[in-house]
Order: structure tokens, then C-alpha cells, then sequence
DNA sequence: ATGCTTCGTGTTAAAGTCACACTAAGTGAA
DNA sequence: TTCACTTAGTGTGACTTTAACACGAAGCAT
């Protein structure tokens, strides 16, 4: 148990600017586990990830539930958060344990906090949205997840608790920031075709693009290094292969350069 | 207490997906007071409002804390989450309970989690972002709080907790929220000048806008009704006022219009 | 050799952005 | 009532950005 040991406290160490309140916290053994008490209720905090991959459609990344409640339904991967880690080390924890995805890109992205959110008890959610190179990792269910599997977001089954909810929030936030911040790269190998980078945009966004313009835009950045390698595998002429200039895009955006697709 | 008693519940019925942990909560009695005891530590979880106000220049309101930590220090409003409410619910209650501010735009703005956030005990904060009219209200400090003022967002004092990093947070939201909805409205009284409208732009964007060009943008959107009304009381020629249209507003954001400026 | 698929490229019209200055209206003081 | 002062309210032109649009060349498969 990773958790710092709070001594216990009296009172007067645990008021706070509310109405009168104290909080305080005393950890004691019981039987042959501990217990920790406190003298005002705490919602449970967890934590919930909506890790998006790329192939020929938009997926994300489900679980199939173990445990009840709701088990053998899917599921974002998620869990609780411990006492001596942050929300994001939580998330990249439980992910990781979930489906052994690691090095993902992911941000905070909305707490949902709907009372009946969950069954069992009050427990707050905080979700995460990710990104993911498909074709860099593989995917391994594991703790208590029966399976883990990367669904097509049209086609998605039932999902458990709130997570319908922040997956539609996680979408539009792909959405929105797929078109003011260079995340998209994330979602593509590392080596890409702009037909590849297109389509990225297209299946994001939901709606077709002009090739021409799309071209001078993104070249017209200057955030893409031109590489001297070429597609291979595809049964016609093929294209020429970029990867994402970081180090001048970060020059770039000091500058003041603001990306937009 | 609002907090709905939670039956005492055995292990089975809180397995979540995670590894292995079970989850519960029992609640009991002990001397005159009640107290909620769980297998597993959890953080304490908070709320805590970054609200926006103007006059000449841009306001945020703190209040000064009555009680330690920090005591004499000034924070931003809030406190923590009851059982039976949701985040939002929280916010609101606090800031009128704090400052009797009411009916004020809110939103969540982002979780803080650094483990070492509170020196008392670990207390994950949810954030949040606000907008008020100065004219409508009058602050009374209230509760835990000594006292409540309007401070100048260019002229802080030390904040308690993390709150400068919440507090540059919900200013950073803010400036990029102006842009491309129409929130500002909520800082101005109802019925407004352009010139009102154009500063208040100045002052959160942190420049100089070009009057016939700020004009000629606004005016296009059809968002604005204008009145049969001039201002009063200034030493020179009365502006026009205006207000913002909603119901317009709402049209046009169905029709796939987007404010920005 | 032929067919198939994708690559890679330029122009133009329309819309939007940006910089810029003066007259008119109203107030207040002499 | 005149004058000084302040802000209201208005248009144009240069430039940039966006959006619509088509075809020859490359490379693979048969």
C-alpha cells in the first residue's frame, strides 16, 4: 500500500474554509485489514480513459468488465485513484494495468460527478482522453477485465455506468482540438503520407476534404519534415512519407504561430 | 446531513474494475457523532471557484480565511463536496454560502490533484470558472470567511493552496473562451454600449482592438439587439445600447454559425 | 501493353481581415 | 452662447485567406 501514513490528527489540524466543518482522518487496523475513518462521508474518486487509435475508422479502447456491477458489460478502462499518486498517474496506471497500454498521450479532459453515477456508492469520475498509435502497441486484457478491444466509435455496444457520456465528451474534444493543436500526429505511425494525415482529418472530422488545399495548408505550416523514404506495400504510385517537425513546430509556436486546420 | 444513508454493504457489492480491490463504505456511529469508514483511503474531494468579475479592469474574487491553513491568507471560495451533490451543486452552494453570490455562470474548469496540494491531509480540488455581473451583486463574507473582495487580476495577493495556478488557469480559459463564445456578455450589465463591449474585450484579451473593425465584426453576427435607448450620465455624447440576443444567438448556432472574435 | 489507382500540382473568384481619419453629438466651463 | 473637450459613429482600399475545381504522371497488377 503505497499511501503515507497520516498520523492521526486532532480536530483543530482539519478545519477548512467551509461552514463550521472539520474533516479529519485517522487510519486504524481492524481485524486483519485497515480501515479509514473520517467524520465527514468522501465520495470515491476514480478515474476513467478514453484512449482513441486510428486505423481505417476512429476506435476506442474498451474493456469488458469482470466484476459486477455491470460485469460483462464494456467499459472505459479506469479505477480508483490512490492516496499518493495525481489523477494523471492514476489514469496512466490504470490503463496500463487494464490493457497494457503505456507512453500514451493523455489529457485531462471533464469530472463527472452525477450522484447515481455509479450503484454502488458516490463515486466521482475523473476522465481522461488519450490518444494512441495503433500500430505501436498491442493490447493485453488483464486484472479485471475479461477482454480489451479497440471498437469503431459508430459502432459502439452498450456501455456501463456514465461512460456513454464521456466518450461523447472525449469525442468532441478530439474534435475540437484535432483542428487548433498538432494532436493528430499522435494517432498516425510516425512516418506518414499526407493522404494519411488527410484522412486522419476526414475521419475525425467527419467530413471530406479538398486534397489541393489540404496540401498547401499543412505544407504551408512548415511543421512536417519532408523525408527521403517513400510508402511501400500499396498497389499503385507511392507517396512520399513525413514525419512531425517537433522541434519546430515548439520554435514556431513561440513565435507566436497558432496551428490550424 | 443530506447524505442518504448508505446501507451497510458487504464486500461483493463493491468490486470495481480495478485489480483485485474491493471498495466499501460502512457508516456507525461513535460517541455523539457519526463517522464513514472504507477500506480504502480516499482523498478528501473539494471545489473551488475562480470567478470573474469587471469594472475598468479585470476582478477575480478571494476571500480572506478565517480558519487554518492559511489563515488570514486569501483563496478563492469554496470548500468540500457533500454526498448528495454534484460538483456543480457544490460550487454554487459554496460561493453563495462564501460570498452570497447566486444565479452566477459557472463551469468546471479543471481538476487539481498534486498529492501535496493541502498540508492537512490529500484533497483533490475541482475547479472552477466564473463570470459575474459587478452590477447585479453585493458581496457579503460569510461562513468560514473574514472577509470578501473584488481584487484586481493585475494586482494578486499571495493566494493559499495552488490557488495562483488555479486562478492563471481559469484566466488563460477565459481569454481563449471570449474569443469564440459569447460569455462576455455575462461581465456586462444587460444593456451595454459598444464601446463597454469593446473594452471588455481589450481588457481580458490584453489588447487594443480597432474600433470600426470590432463594430463592423459584432454587428455582422446579428447578435446583438439594439435598443431604443442611450446611456446616461457620461460628459459627452450618449452611445447607443444594446443587449445581447439569446433566442437569435440559439438560431444561428443551430444553423452552424460561430461566434468569434 | 493495358488498366487501375493514387500522386502531386496551380488558378481564380469570393470572402474576410486589417489599417486608417474625420465629422457630428453632447457636456461642461468660462 | 461660445468654446473646448470627449466620445459616437461611419467607409475604403490593400492584402490575405479560403474554397472550388481537373489532369498528366507514376507505379503496380494482370
Amino acid at each position: 500500500m503505497g499511501y503515507r501514513p497520516a498520523a492521526r490528527v486532532t480536530n483543530s489540524d482539519f478545519s477548512y474554509h467551509e461552514r463550521g466543518k472539520r474533516h479529519f482522518h485517522i487510519w486504524k487496523r481492524q481485524g486483519n485489514g485497515m480501515t479509514f475513518e473520517y467524520e465527514y462521508a468522501r465520495p470515491a474518486l476514480a478515474v476513467d480513459c478514453a484512449v482513441f487509435g486510428l486505423d481505417e475508422s476512429l476506435k476506442v479502447l474498451l474493456i469488458e468488465r469482470g466484476l459486477d456491477p455491470f460485469k460483462g458489460e464494456w467499459a472505459l478502462p479506469g479505477g480508483f485513484v490512490e492516496m499518493d499518486e495525481s489523477l494523471d498517474e492514476a489514469a496512466r496506471r490504470e490503463l496500463e494495468e487494464e490493457t497494457s497500454l503505456h507512453d500514451v498521450f493523455l489529457e485531462q479532459l471533464y469530472t463527472f460527478s452525477a450522484t447515481d453515477r455509479d450503484p454502488r456508492d458516490r463515486v466521482v469520475s475523473v476522465g481522461y482522453f488519450g490518444l494512441v498509435r495503433l500500430s505501436d502497441h498491442r493490447l493485453h486484457a488483464a486484472t479485471d477485465a475479461n477482454d480489451a478491444r479497440w471498437f469503431d466509435v459508430q459502432q459502439l455496444p452498450k456501455l456501463a455506468f456514465d461512460h456513454a457520456k464521456i466518450l461523447k465528451m472525449a469525442k468532441e474534444r478530439l474534435q475540437s482540438k484535432v483542428r487548433y493543436q498538432p494532436v493528430g500526429f499522435e494517432l498516425l505511425p510516425k512516418k506518414f503520407t499526407l493522404r494519411q494525415l488527410q484522412q486522419l482529418y476526414e475521419v475525425v472530422l467527419e467530413r471530406k476534404l479538398d486534397k489541393r488545399n489540404f496540401r498547401k495548408k499543412i505544407l504551408a505550416m512548415d511543421v512536417l519534415k519532408e523525408l527521403e523514404e517513400i510508402e511501400s506495400g500499396v498497389a499503385h504510385r507511392a507517396a512520399r512519407l513525413y514525419r512531425f517537425d517537433k522541434t519546430n513546430y515548439r520554435k514556431l509556436t513561440r513565435q507566436g504561430f497558432n496551428f490550424e486546420i
